[in-house]
DNA sequence: GGCCCGACTTGGCGGTACTTAT
DNA sequence: ATAAGTACCGCCAAGTCGGGCC
């Protein structure tokens, strides 16, 4: 379709930030459209600056102080890096450049243009500043707007916010367990109506109270969080414990549940209703977004506690006409096929903005992937029954792989072994002395290995330095592809190495052996007109060569264990492309918010609907909500058994009276998730309901998958896919916390804030990470720290009682003689010392606590960036406290984003 | 409607570079 | 200067989700 519409927004990178010689200004395809999903959201001209601006120098210095990010301090970003200050670093001025439409800060604008190298510049471009900025029109959706209210506020409510409490308390029950970990979410929502509903079948908008807000904005606030009464809603949300050390020490034992066979079950999923969903269609087009239009732009947590933040400038947010946001979602591809889809009317305005059809670049210019070394023998030996044996340099690169994971677990996995010799042996051949895996010694090659390891740490720095560059060199062309004309950073151009396949959790494959991908796997995507890269291996060549501007890979190759799945290789997290579409990403979860309300409404009805599908999507649903449960697609045999909401078993949840389940099942990678939490009674009943005669490895959802999750869910809202829950309640509980607890302070005060708001979003999706082997080292490392510094402080104050009375210090453990102090100067150390063992207390806590947490992967992933930026700007905490090179480098397109930005 | 293919996002981990403490 | 500790980053596995086909 015609590519851009005409609304089309540029991008304007002009200036500088190019990163490299190459010039280039873009224009941006795909990114304006105006699309509305139903609503329209219009986004009127978004842009990103990129630029390069440095968002180095930081301004402010942070008091260091507090442990990890404190340290971050050295972001002083890398030297070379202009002068410059981003103006997000200096955030008053942000402020008001940011508002400013094209005003780009003074200093910026002063950065040389141009000199640094390539590298350099990409790294530090992002920033520029071009204030661009983007309204949005309102939300509109027709709505018919109830009145009501009913349903509080709260469900518009961030989880976090809804859980009560939300640090503190945690139902220590555990051991280990954090405060934060403790609360988490739970699900409140009011079931009004019986069970038996009536309007089962009334229009879901009939049924929905959707609240007008008609025009109260402020009111709202207010209003509905009183009124609940506290204390129920705390009852409510506050329950759900997690077991926390379960959590860790989980891992070891992974799942307990007995796998049955999914294919026993099969039976089970019976040809639904068809009708119902029929049905549900219809309905649901009447969801609509709930839309008073001014208090929707508010954000809910926004009008919640507008009062009581001391943020409130916030409050300032209301401006409508500001509103910031961006650009629409330029995905205009996905969303216009979405809107094919579904049924709804508003669909229709959609395909307008399709222009872009699915194009994703016109030009495309790169060099293709490099390859690693070929294998370089070692000739070292394996014993085999203690003997010597010599093996063709195949063989021994495949023994090497196998020889160097010697001190793993994965040498007590069977499976492994299995895996790992059923491919050797091939290799091997059937004629060769070694016949059994057992009577192996790999030992040889690990010494030899562990040598080799040695040596390199051995080298000095200048030979380190040499190799890197050495290796940069080689890479250097690989690095980059010019995208429409841009040089964008290619994300992976090393083709994987040969190895053996380490699956997460049991996965049938690992040990198998990942052969090497040659040029002859290949296929490579490049615009019409560009070169096709040469291939790096002389006498080979590429499998095939694909001009396919609808697709963001350059290169793809079959995976070698899973030959029908495919390897590829895109641009970086930092390229436009990427930027753009999450981006877009985070637009569609905004949106949710506009819609949630009555989404809350509609499977809270359906808690007790009479058709089993419906109820067993109404449950799934507020799962995926409140648990930010993953969908859970299907999975195949030849894949560890993990599961998500759809795929649940039953034996996954327990129900403890009288209305609390438990959660235990092994999700994404295998890790675990185990929590406990108080649900509304429909829900737990419907759950028993879906237990009730079924083996524990029976579905729980017999009715469900995700596909037909997610065509229901996009009857409620365009684009809406399990997933966006996610993304929706990681940012929204990040908003929420970070304006309702950022205090005055200092940076390092605020920064704690906000990795505690981190934690919590990652306690959410459960993001966890194994403790490192060092960890109880270090805690009692501190510990004994800790008590000998108690034990100065002693001391310490036995001088100063000796002190006052004009007597000399005692003798130290030595017992030499101490010097005489005054009181004073006792009293001054001695408070030294407070501060000291105070810090240290607060690190060990914060170590403890975060010590199966992986932050890390929220802040990537879930939670918006103009979030963090826009709170950085109001706070004047330095972004680069926040987010690394890497992450500044791939949120560029949210550096230019109004202070008053709210989710 | 189910299955499979295809494309793209999400996620934990391990090595290493960099900091901080001793 | 060295050891200890932390932050990053790359790796690559494992999800999600849409689309086409039958």
């Amino acid at each position: 379709m015609a590519v851009e519409a005409p609304s089309k927004h540029v991008y304007d990178y002009d200036d500088e930030d190019d990163d490299g010689p190459v010039v280039f200004k873009r224009s941006n395809t795909s990114s304006s459209k105006q699309n509305q999903l139903n609503s329209e959201v219009k986004k009127a001209s978004s842009q990103r600056s990129d630029g390069q601006s440095g968002r180095q120098a930081s301004s402010v210095q942070a008091p260091n102080g507090q442990n990890s990010v404190a340290r971050t301090n050295k972001s002083i970003l890398p030297s070379k890096s202009p002068p410059t200050r981003s103006p997000i670093l200096s955030p008053k001025s942000s402020n008001s450049s940011a508002k400013a439409s094209p005003v780009r800060s003074p200093v910026v604008s002063s950065k040389a243009s141009t000199s640094l190298s390539d590298q350099s510049k990409q790294a530090l471009k992002q920033n520029k500043f071009t204030a661009v900025k983007e309204e949005k029109s309102l939300i509109k959706c027709t709505d018919e707007t109830n009145s009501d209210d009913d349903d509080d506020d709260d469900d518009s409510k961030p989880l976090s916010a809804r859980l009560k409490g939300i640090s503190s308390q945690g139902n220590k029950g555990v051991s280990t367990s954090t405060p934060a970990q403790s609360q988490r979410l739970v699900p409140k929502i009011e079931v009004k109506g019986s069970a038996e509903d009536p309007d089962d079948d009334a229009p879901l908008s009939a049924r929905f109270s959707m609240k007008s807000n008609t025009g109260t904005s402020s009111s709202k606030p207010y209003g509905s969080h009183e009124k609940k009464p506290l204390p129920s809603k705390i009852q409510q949300n506050g329950s759900i414990m997690k077991d926390k050390q379960q959590k860790c020490s989980v891992l070891s034992d992974k799942r307990p549940l007995d796998k049955g066979n999914s294919s026993d079950q099969s039976y089970a999923k019976k040809p639904k209703i068809s009708d119902t969903p029929t049905t549900m269609k219809t309905k649901q087009v009447t969801v609509k977004a709930e839309k008073d239009d001014e208090d929707d732009h508010i954000p809910i947590s926004q009008r919640i506690k507008k009062s009581v933040s001391s943020v409130s400038k916030t409050s300032s947010v209301k401006q409508k006409g500001t509103k910031v946001v961006s650009s629409s979602f330029k995905k205009i591809n996905k969303s216009k096929k979405d809107m094919k889809k579904s049924k709804y009317s508003k669909s229709t305005k959609l395909s307008p903005s399709s222009g872009d059809g699915q194009k994703k670049w016109s030009t495309l210019v790169h060099n293709g992937v490099i390859f690693p070394p070929p294998y370089k023998p070692h000739g070292v030996k394996m014993l085999y029954d203690g003997q010597p044996v010599d093996l063709t340099p195949e063989q021994e690169e495949v023994a090497t792989m196998f020889a160097v994971m010697q001190e793993t677990d994965y040498m007590s996995k069977p499976q492994f072994k299995k895996n790992f010799w059923e491919d050797w042996s091939k290799l091997l051949g059937r004629n060769h002395v070694i016949k059994s895996l057992d009577k192996c010694d790999f030992t040889p090659i690990y010494e030899w290995h562990l040598q080799e390891k040695e040596k390199k740490k051995q080298m000095s720095s200048e030979e380190k330095k040499a190799l890197k560059e050495e290796k940069l060199k080689q890479e250097e062309k690989y690095m980059w592809a010019i995208v429409d004309g841009v040089k964008e950073k290619v994300g992976n151009f090393r083709v994987e190495p040969p190895g053996l396949f380490r699956g997460r959790g049991e996965h049938p494959k690992m040990g198998k052996l990942k052969r090497r991908i040659r040029p002859c796997d290949i296929t490579i995507n490049i615009g019409k007109d560009a070169p096709i890269p040469e291939c790096p291996i002389p006498g080979e060549r590429w499998k095939d060569i694909k001009h396919d501007n609808t697709v963001t890979w350059l290169a793809f190759w079959n995976d070698p264990i899973n030959p029908k799945e495919f390897k590829y290789v895109f641009l970086a997290a930092s390229s436009s492309l990427k930027g753009q579409s999450d981006k877009e990403k985070y637009e569609k979860a905004r949106l949710l918010k506009d819609y949630i309300k009555n989404i809350r409404a509609a499977y809270t009805k359906d808690f007790t609907a009479k058709d089993v599908t419906k109820r067993q999507i109404a449950v799934a649903t507020y799962l995926i909500d409140k648990l930010a449960l993953r969908a859970g697609n299907e999975k195949d045999d030849d894949e560890a058994d993990t599961v998500g909401c759809c795929t649940l078993k039953v034996g996954n949840v327990e129900c403890i009276p009288p209305n609390k389940l438990k959660f235990d099942f092994l999700g994404k990678d295998s890790i675990q998730y185990v929590n406990t939490v108080e649900v509304e009674l429909p829900v737990y009943k419907a759950i028993g309901q879906f237990q009730t005669r079924k083996s524990k490895s029976d579905d729980l959802f017999d009715e469900l998958d995700t596909s037909k999750l997610n065509a229901h869910l996009k009857e409620l809202m365009p684009g809406l896919t399990a997933k966006v829950f996610r993304t929706y309640n990681a940012s929204i509980t990040l908003d929420d916390m970070l304006n309702q607890e950022t205090k005055d302070g200092d940076v390092a005060e605020k920064v704690v804030i906000y990795q505690r708001a981190n934690k919590e979003v990652a306690i959410i999706c459960n993001h966890q990470r194994s403790i490192s082997k060092s960890h109880s080292a270090q805690m009692s490392r501190l510990t004994e720290k800790i008590t000998e510094l108690k034990g100065v402080l002693k001391e310490l104050k036995t001088d100063l009682d000796r002190a006052k009375k004009g007597k000399p210090p005692l003798k130290d453990a030595d017992g030499k003689q101490k010097r005489n102090l005054t009181p004073e100067a006792i009293e001054k150390k001695m408070a030294q010392t407070n501060v000291k063992i105070e810090k240290m207390e607060r690190d060990m806590q914060t170590k403890e606590d975060l010590k199966t947490v992986a932050l890390g992967t929220s802040k990537i992933n879930y939670l918006d960036p103009r979030i963090t930026v826009a709170w950085c700007k109001r706070h004047e905490v330095p972004i680069e406290k926040i987010f690394n090179k890497s992450l500044l480098a791939k949120f560029a397109w949210a550096m230019d984003v109004d202070p008053d930005f709210r989710f």
